[in-house]
DNA sequence: CTGGATCCAATGAGATACTG
DNA sequence: CAGTATCTCATTGGATCCAG
């Protein structure tokens, strides 16, 4: 298991690279609450239009087509009449769940201790 | 412990407030770099600058602020002679070594499976 | 339904010079 | 040392209209 990366001094340019792959696909208005949206089931383009308020077709297609380039999601073509497409987590974006988990907890903990600070 | 925060269909709105928190503390260029910096100990302003090359002391100082504000950081005023300046992290500040190594984490294991995938 | 194309506003970030 | 001030460019995100 992990303790940590830092050795305090300085920070393996792996691990520096590592945290800005993951901060590329977390970070932004919109791309987080897309991949929460895929994480119960697969999804269709006005589904998660209709689950996340007020995105504009234009961010969501650019949003799905940059998640979908780093490997988080895939998009696929079903060929029935009519053609449908559905959006889905890889392995990969399903894992993201420990890291927006943990993102929840220090949120929620953080916000904690800012008040009771106040007080 | 912490299951997941989601339901698969909906999303609690407190814990779409804690990841934005969390968002605003570790997206964007520098301030996690700064934040990195601090984990071993309290350091000055120049000793962050020439850690986390090459930020221009404008940045820094924007983001020391906004680090401050957000209650991740204390900046303390020594008044020594001359007067010396230190930054450190809050308690809440330190906790963030569980995000960020959680992000490491997903990083290096995307990497590695985006790379086998193509092979 | 699933987007693409274009235009525009707001914010982020760099360069350089300067101050108590 | 610890920043500020100003200017400028790059990136992000929104609005609207259009198309297969």
């Amino acid at each position: 298991m992990i303790e940590s990366y830092f050795d305090g001094i300085s920070c393996h340019k792996d691990y520096v690279l590592a945290v800005k792959d993951t901060l590329n696909v977390v970070s932004g208005k919109w791309k987080l609450a897309i991949v929460c949206s895929l994480f119960h089931e697969k999804k269709r383009f006005s589904e998660i239009e209709r689950m996340i308020p007020p995105i504009t077709p234009r961010m969501l297609s650019k949003e799905l087509r940059e998640l979908e380039v780093n490997g988080v999601i895939v998009r696929n073509v079903i060929t029935s009449m009519p053609i449908v497409i559905e959006y889905d987590l890889t392995l990969s974006g399903r894992e993201l769940r420990g890291v927006v988990d943990k993102m929840v907890e220090w949120g929620l903990l953080h916000r904690q201790a800012t008040i009771s600070e106040l007080t």
